[in-house]
DNA sequence: TATTGTTATACTCTATAACTATA
DNA sequence: TATAGTTATAGAGTATAACAATA
């Protein structure tokens, strides 16, 4: 199970690679970015959490979005060790275009899976590690 | 759909290294000495297109199989080039133990789906690589 | 005392080029 | 010329320890 969710997870990828590259995102960069577009605010030690990356792992990544315009640190309201991550209008603008190319060659991936199949994998995935 | 394969093999093999680790054998060891133990007399170059590895990295581990007496080398019968892979009496005898303990920590893993829901994850899976 | 973010660094995994021996 | 196996090495990904600032 272990063997074939990975051969999967690596298939994806690999497509993933080439159709994001244009947006100069990888799987990590899409997903840290895609959790910022969607929480305005969330911390790095949020981050982390949410998609199992370790804090020292983070902050190049963290430095490069920035330095691209891609997002902005606030700092947090309510913590002063804390640092709120923000997408700025060019990373919404960046992450609309991609995460509609995400979910396109998603679908080309598993064209041997129907609409419910797509579902049912997902599903029993996050049963697995949720 | 690549996110949440990946996470799910990540959960899976972060449990694997724990329970195989007393039998000195990594996942990538694992897949290898299965195949071989499966398919006695296959070729490193076999071995690297089923389990998709690259030959220099393949090299390492055969030679650690080997001192480890857990595989033979046998000059191939119609290729003077290639090298058979078989195993050794205690390289099956290692393997008998090592799936066994692999197939009871991937029950364990997925105990939130029904075997139906396991076999349909896995025959998905497939869908999207082979 | 615990936590956030950070630096430095080590370790593992993966990838590329080039060599030899044989087909 | 092409393929099997190998060597050396580069690059990416992942890991731990330790530190400053704040809670």
């Amino acid at each position: 199970m272990g063997y074939n969710a990975r051969r999967a997870a690596l298939s994806i990828i690999e497509l993933f690679l080439e159709r994001l590259a244009p947006y100069g995102l990888k799987p990590v960069d899409f997903s840290v970015m895609s959790t910022i577009h969607h929480n305005p605010g969330v911390t790095s030690r949020q981050l982390c959490a949410a998609l199992n990356l370790l804090p020292p792992n983070l902050v190049g990544l963290i430095q490069s979005l920035e330095a691209r315009g891609l997002i902005e640190r606030k700092p947090h309201p309510h913590d002063g060790r804390a640092v709120g991550l923000h997408p700025t209008d060019q990373g919404i603008a960046l992450m609309q275009q991609a995460e509609q190319t995400a979910s396109d060659l998603e679908v080309e991936k598993t064209s041997r899976l129907t609409a419910a199949q797509r579902k049912t994998l997902l599903d029993l995935l996050q049963k697995i590690y949720l």
